[in-house]
Parts: C-alpha cells; structure tokens; sequence
DNA sequence: GGAATTCTTGACCGTGCGGTCCACCATAAG
DNA sequence: CTTATGGTGGACCGCACGGTCAAGAATTCC
C-alpha cells in the first residue's frame, strides 16, 4: 500500500455539488471546485477526472439521495394523501431556505445541458421516470387507502403531480412571495387531490 | 448625416436571441454571436454594448413578443375556456418542434442566471407578474362565459395554470414523449379546468 | 469633389480557462 | 531504514475568452 486519500470523497462530492447548484455548470471554474474541495487539481483530476465526469458524479449522487428521501417521504407517511399534497407543498415549507433560491439541481441542469449533452438528458429522464414510479406507488396506496378516486390512473396522476411540483419549483425562483406561492401551491393540491371526506 | 447601417436591429437580436436560447448565456461566446448576427465585434459593441447588455436586450424582445402572442391569443379565442386549455396544451402543440427541445428563453434565463444577476431575477418577476395578469383576465372572461365556476378567484387559477403550464414545459425538456406529454397536459387541464357544460 | 461623420472590420490585448505534468510527500510492506 | 506506491500541490501550457482600438469604407452635407 501506499499514501492514504486525506479527503473523504462524499463530502467533495457534497461540496462541488452545491457550487455547481449555486452557479450552474459552466458558470463553475476549476479554481472554484478546487476552493470548495480544498483539493488541489491534481487531486480532483486523478480521483474524478474532468470538470464533466466531476459534474455528472455529483448529479447523480443528488438524484440518488434527492430519490431515497422522495421514497422515504412518500412510505412513511401514515396516510399516502398527506404524503402526496406534502409534495406540493414542500418548494413551499423551506421558501426561506436555499431551496427556494437555487432550484432542484436536475432540472437546472436539464435546463443548462439538456441540448448539449446527451449523457445529462438521458440521466434527466431517468430521474423522472423513477420520480413518478415513485410518486405512482403513493398514489396507488392513497387510492387502497380511499383517499384518491380508484378511477384514476396513479401514473397518470403522477405525471400530473410531477409537472405542477416542478412549476411550483419554477415559479419560486422568479422571486414570487412566500404567500402567494404557498397559496398557489394549496390550490394545486386542492384541484389536483380533492378531498374526499365527503364521500 | 454618415455612414448608415448595414444591419437590421431586430434581426439581429432574433439572431442574438435563438443562440441564447440554444445554448444558454455562459455557453455562448462572442464568436457565436458574431457568427449568427454576421457582425463584426466592434459592431456589436458599439450597437449593444457588451455581452450581457446584449443578451439583456434579447431577452426583453423575446419576453415582449410573448407577451403579445400570450395576449393575441387570450383575447382572440371566441371561448375564453378554449384558450386557457390551449395554454396547456400549447407545449405539447409543436412537441415535436423546437419549443420543446429549448424550453422557454426566459425560463432557462431564469434557471440559469436568477441566483447571480438581480437584473434578471427582477426581469423575470415582472415577466411572470404580467403572465399571471394576462391569464387572470381571461380567467374571469371564461367565469362570465360561464366556463369557469364564479367562486374561483381568477389571479389564484391563473398562477395554478401558469405554474402548470411551465412545469410541463420542463417536462418537456426531460425527453418525455409526445404522447406521454399530451396525456399530462389533457390530465391538468381537466382538474383545473373541468368540464361545465352539465351544469 | 471635399469634409465631416458614422459604421465596419479585424488585428490585437490581457486574462483566466480547462487540462497536463512532475517533483515532492506520506504511508505501508519488507 | 529502505523501498515501492500512490496522493498531493502547484507550476506550467496552449487556447479561447470578452473586450478595445485604430484604420478604412460608406454615406451626407456643403
């Protein structure tokens, strides 16, 4: 054996992750990676190669991460609906927080690369595809649960669900206010997973 | 009186506009602008000033024309339900064209450059603001038409739909197929446009 | 035609980019 | 302690970037 690694790779995977989320991919120098990482480029070129290889490890270790604790959110719930009308309303919960200002990471970079990379498009579309299998299954449960009309068809309520959490995202950088986001996302919710107490 | 110019402005910024959109605002060098406009650099800068007042330009144009297209068509459609169905359904219309494959220019602007440059973050407010404005008219258009349930407040649904809307221009983007795509756009416009005529 | 004025072209500049490379260093095995 | 191995950091490279500028071309006014 020889000389150890000094740095753990996870957290210079975490931290060039959040400078590519905060300044996009090609707004994002070496000299800003390495001043994140605390690496050397040496160092960063011998354990990821280049500034692209670098840029889709650390989306997929976001897609990763960002789907287990989609898939948590959406299984742990006592009650699926809840889970559901959660998705909606989660761009809203942390309006003040930093996910509000930089987006969801994937769909900033499918918006940036999307039609110059194919590797990043094809990695977008699989992320949306586990996404709404994902959010299928809850929708599915909230139907057993008879919380959503059996009639519908979970994915494609998924999709649906899918499209207006990634409008709200969208609408929440233009710098709309907390409120009327928060309203604009109950609204949503209400059209879009009635309530059925009632019934 | 001197030398007159050999360029037309506005074909120029179309010019400007489409390699912006194209490639974002990062990607594109100032060889790129120089190739599609057929200007020379000292053209360019003396005309519009540096790069980001360029692209600043083109994005007001490109904003202002989608404006009165958004408003041509709000006020044009005989039923008022009719063109707010059409907003939804307008990204999948030419899903096979390029307003898919590009997005939205002011979407992408906003997704790429909102965090870093007020002036666009500010840009895309208003933008967004006037949307909500002109979608919100037609709303209450399609309330007095009957189409649209009177209780709804119409600036609320119009940010729902607007929200909508973009979100499935995202999904779009992902290389989710044209049919995939339709279904999604017919499901939201059902829920948050149903069908009255029963009433 | 000449003068004045503006537009156009492209050479030029300094800078910072992504990427390579190598001398040095820390560690583990013998 | 020596040696082999892999990690590290920074000097270095060529290039393309955004931006400047000056000389020349085209036009109008007198």
């Amino acid at each position: 054996m020889a000389r150890p690694r000094a740095f753990d790779e996870k957290q210079v995977l975490d931290a060039v992750r959040d400078q590519f989320w905060d300044a996009g991919y090609a707004a994002t120098s070496l000299e800003d990676l390495m001043r994140v990482s605390g690496l050397g480029k040496g160092s960063l070129y011998a354990a990821f190669g280049d500034k692209r290889q670098l840029f889709l490890r650390a989306l997929r270790s976001y897609t990763d991460e960002s789907h287990g604790r989609l898939r948590e959110a959406l299984t742990e719930a006592p009650r699926a609906l809840d889970a559901l009308r959660a998705l909606l309303e989660a761009p809203v919960d942390d309006a003040m927080g930093e996910g509000v200002r930089r987006g969801c990471l994937m769909a900033n970079s499918t918006s940036e690369l999307g039609n110059a990379d194919p590797e990043v498009l094809d990695h977008a579309h699989r992320t949306y595809e586990t996404s709404t299998a994902l959010i299928g299954d809850c929708v599915a449960r909230a139907q057993r649960e008879g919380d959503v009309s059996a009639e519908a068809d979970p994915t494609e309520l998924a999709r649906a669900l899918l499209a207006a959490q990634q409008g709200l995202v969208f609408m929440s950088r233009t710098g709309m206010d907390a409120a009327t986001l928060a309203a604009t996302a109950r609204s949503l919710a209400a059209q879009l997973l009635p309530d059925r107490s009632g019934d």
